[in-house]
DNA sequence: ACGGAGACGTACCGTCGGTATGCAATGGCC
DNA sequence: GGCCATTGCATACCGACGGTACGTCTCCGT
């Protein structure tokens, strides 16, 4: 039971109310995040299932009225923690890529940087074991979609674009699938592994053998067969 | 309630009590492949949270006490679902690979027999969907590991043996982790998209132009950088 | 034949997600 | 500065579900 209800919020810029809505929004926007914050924590310690409303209302020092108020249910409170966990992943990732220019050096930085991501646990339980589950497998794709997956997609189309071929979208699209999944098996085998720094080690000198064998590819001029529409 | 407890099984051999078991093993057995079964069926149609235990055992004309003697739990009967789809999954692709003994299209074929795998919607739903989430990640890959992965790690090994490189085990697996990613990915690419067939030959392509770029490299006989141990 | 154990059925409990309703502070408005 | 509709929650409660305790019937070995 919370023994008081007022907030500890102290507003940014007290006699100011324009910046940041009035009060009452911010009172209720720290609520919000409280919530999220709160439920991102237990979900990732105890999974989707294993954490009650009544915990996260307990760790936010709300009840169960805030929480319905701002949130629909238990599942779209999740993905509002999906949601930014999946942006701040994104977020890294193309901080790392802007960084480059030529596109192989490119893709080897984003390979490193998507290593980073999917080593911290949060992003593992939340997005990758959780999330096909929760948010069901269309939803989940449908956000992966314009995150994560649209970062790898640039990179595949940036080196795919430094070779000799023409691939039409649905082709770009499918090696962007493959390796948007090596990438994540990857990631997955640094993340479980002893020794991650070994294992990243391992993967960086695998995928690049790989890379290594598109760019025989293209300096032979070795062309792709062409799919019959 | 269900309205009498009698068995509806007939003796396989009647007579001869020594084949399969006493009758009441039989009885026994009959009931626990009558829960997995109803369980696979209703978790493969509405996932893990959204099947009732008394759902489960109204299908399969029994009671929780039935489903509590044979399973410690919910969890326990997914469990049995799930290892059965795996073995069944892992048991068709090793059928397509005993067809071919050339590496590359030895390769290939398997390829081929995932491709078809990863659109069953009972594999789909049980083991990508749910697996992670219900079992827990590190027993997901347990079971993943000694049963689909291991064909992979197979065709990866035979594949690599056929080039000139000598790679630890380490360096095997990391291969082996990749391109099973990367065919789960394009597994689910082909079953998400509109014409599987086209997605299907897209991916083919796609792979087949990777498992090229080795066969240039191998051609040329690039070496592999030495892991520092 | 009979006693024990295995294979269930039945009744019940605690927890949890979700809902209905009440209420008090807030901020626009005059 | 007083009024009041609205917002932002708190409280009480319900039904469903996973799990448990215990009773009971049936088969099998002796």
């Amino acid at each position: 039971m919370p023994k008081s209800s007022v907030h500890k919020l102290v507003p940014k810029v007290p006699g100011v109310p324009g910046v940041g809505g009035t009060r009452r929004q911010q009172y209720s926007a720290s609520t919000k995040r409280a919530l999220v914050d709160v439920a991102e924590e237990l979900f990732t310690e105890h999974g989707y299932a294993g954490t009650s409303l009544d915990a996260i209302v307990g760790g936010a020092e709300v009840t169960k009225g805030a929480l319905y108020h701002h949130f629909s249910g238990k599942q779209a409170l999740f993905e509002a923690v999906f949601e930014r966990v999946e942006a701040e992943a994104s977020r890294a990732i193309q901080k790392s890529l802007k960084e480059n220019r030529d596109p192989w050096t490119k893709a080897r930085a984003g390979l490193e940087a998507f290593l980073v991501v999917v080593q911290d646990p949060t992003y593992r339980r939340i997005v990758i074991q959780e999330g096909p589950s929760v948010l069901g497998y269309e939803r989940f794709r449908e956000q992966e979609e314009r995150s994560t997956f649209a970062n790898v997609l640039d990179i595949v189309r940036a080196v795919l674009h430094a070779g000799p071929w023409d691939l039409d979208e649905d082709m770009q699209q499918t090696f962007a699938r493959i390796f948007f999944g090596a990438m994540s098996s990857a990631g997955e085998a640094v993340a479980g592994s002893d020794d991650a720094i070994a294992a990243a080690a391992r993967v960086e000198t695998a995928i690049g053998f790989i890379i290594s064998g598109f760019q025989a590819l293209a300096d032979a001029g070795v062309e792709l067969p062409e799919q019959p529409s």
